[in-house]
DNA sequence: TTGAAAGCGCTAACAA
DNA sequence: TTGTTAGCGCTTTCAA
């Protein structure tokens, strides 16, 4: 490895001095002969000289660098949210920086500390909600915008969606389109506030309808939890129209086949409906009624606050919520 | 924004010198005594005094932080292959910078030059090719590695899948299973030695096969295009049987239902091929046979070599190809 | 066991 | 139009 040239270096080739060098390079060329300023062009090209952002940070205390911590990367949420917030960043001249906290309050921590170290100008994360004394205190001094999970937080942004109201929303729908029973499955939704609320939503729904609530806990990657949550709906699908909601897309998929393999009619029997959109929703026959999060929006939303926040402007709403819409399809006899 | 406190802010707080807290903050124990230890721990969590990155990096010439730049990040391969990176990358201690090119040739030039700005100490990229060879320079300098759309470049590692072999023998087992017509359908290949492997893959099974190819370009997001080319797949479908075998996941989903919908009996009269394993492949009826992709090896590959390249030991493949290997399944009426 | 001081590559105030 | 120099926050050599 070959030591890259230094400022120092151009300025010694040229012939000039290094405020020289360094004023070509912010583009004050008001002040400068045009001999200079080729001499110093062609010296730059010539040596394949590039700045040290390290070195120009430290000196204006600017990284232009921005972090994001999500659960997981391929999570479709993180996916929709991730492009848009780096488009948004990156049309705005900023950096991304991106880690993964799997959902782990210690990890998140320490890549949000690590970020810190880095001098980030600004964090968007996906919060475990464990380090939240942290992260407020962190609001304080620089933009931090929580996505997704968004707990209220002094100083902090929050960018979600109405979970408990779309989910209401659509599990009310099921029951008016005639499913008797609605059985509703989530991951552990304990300390997850999209999980709880969108809970909370189907219940209130149950509330209203009048409905007995059934909700089977599953876990992702566990079969068996799945083949009990499958086998209570099979049991209901015998007695009545039964609709099958599922928490999140991936916990659909993960279901889906076994849940058509049951063998009843969709969606005369059986209903089938999914918080989030899935790419396939609209693929499989008949396509799934869904709640479709608005996800990218989610992201341009986060990069505008920060660049604007950055850029020295007031930003107002501290909590901004991006409406979810029931997108009802033939999985649900209707759409 | 309160300034943040620096490592003269500690030691003056500490009554100590600035070597003494750095020494603190690398784990230099040894020579320092518990008294003096117990209050720069103390100072330290009181101030919430974070090291600064930028300045110890630009003092070690290190900045534990390594780019990937990629076309799209909501590309199946890019969300797989980036997650796989960025694990291997964490676990090593590094960063991830992440940027999209958009295929633009000069906008990746950009990204690379300002990857190299923040002096980031590897690039992992899915390029375009038209930088080949500012990266052959590059490479002399830092561990490049090329993904996917991987040239052969001095000093740069390439990762990717035997994209031509693999496309061949899906094609020829679409003719062995009895289909009489093979339509391809991809998008612009030139240029873009995915592509172009995977179409000559085709051309090569067909050569084989004594068939005459069909070649069918489509651009996603131009529906216009897709109807073309599924008039020419009706066409074929009602004289013979006809295979669809598509050159990856997102052209596939483009046209899957408008495929679907010209109501030939899937996998009797039409089959339907793809290269990519589309997370939604399992999930349609019947399930659709694909080339799956080892995008996570790649990642995880990519990330290795890297990692190694930086412990200064010597890695020798250059040019790792990761092979694909054919999942037979309903939709071509085996599996 | 501790500290003074040079220097990493850059910017900008001040001077010429 | 150009240059000298201090300093951004840290590490490390050398000295005490």
């Amino acid at each position: 490895m070959p030591k890259r040239a230094t400022i120092q270096d151009v300025a010694r080739a040229a012939g000039v001095s290094v405020t020289t060098v360094s004023r070509y390079l912010n583009g004050r060329y008001e002040s400068m002969s045009e001999k200079t300023r080729e001499k110093i062009a062609a010296i730059i090209a010539e040596l394949g000289y590039r700045p040290n952002a390290l070195a120009k940070g430290l000196k204006a205390q600017r990284t232009e660098t921005v972090g994001a911590i999500v659960v997981n990367m391929s999570y479709p949420f993180c996916v929709g949210f991730l492009r848009a917030f780096s488009r948004t960043l990156g049309a705005a001249g900023y950096h991304l920086m991106v880690a993964e906290s799997e959902g782990d309050a210690k990890r998140e921590r320490q890549l949000i500390e690590s970020f810190v170290a880095n001098r980030v100008e600004a964090i968007a994360l996906q919060t475990s909600g464990a380090n939240n004394d942290y992260l407020e205190e962190l609001a304080r001094e620089m933009p931090v915008v929580l996505v997704d999970r968004a707990f209220a937080l002094p100083h902090a942004y929050a960018i979600g969606t109405n979970n408990r109201d779309a989910s209401r929303e659509i599990a009310w729908q099921l029951f008016d389109l005639g499913y008797d029973r609605v059985v509703y499955l989530t991951e552990d939704e304990r300390g997850i506030p999209t999980r709880t609320d969108r809970l909370e939503g189907y219940l209130d729904a149950c509330r209203v309808a009048l409905r007995e609530p059934v909700v089977m806990r599953v876990r992702r990657g566990d079969p068996s939890s799945f083949h009990e949550a499958l086998a209570r709906v099979d049991a209901c699908a015998r007695k009545a129209r039964t609709a099958v909601y599922t928490a999140n897309g991936l916990v659909l998929m993960e279901c889906y086949r076994p849940l058509r393999a049951l063998g009843h009619k969709v969606p005369v029997q059986l209903g089938i409906a999914t918080f989030d959109q899935p790419d396939w929703a609209d693929l499989v026959d008949p396509p799934v009624t869904c709640v479709r999060q608005p996800v990218e929006e989610m992201g341009e939303a986060a990069g505008r606050i920060i660049t604007a926040r950055l850029r020295g402007e007031g930003v107002t709403a501290e909590v901004l919520v991006v409406p979810s819409t029931v997108a009802m399809r033939g999985s649900t006899g209707r759409g």
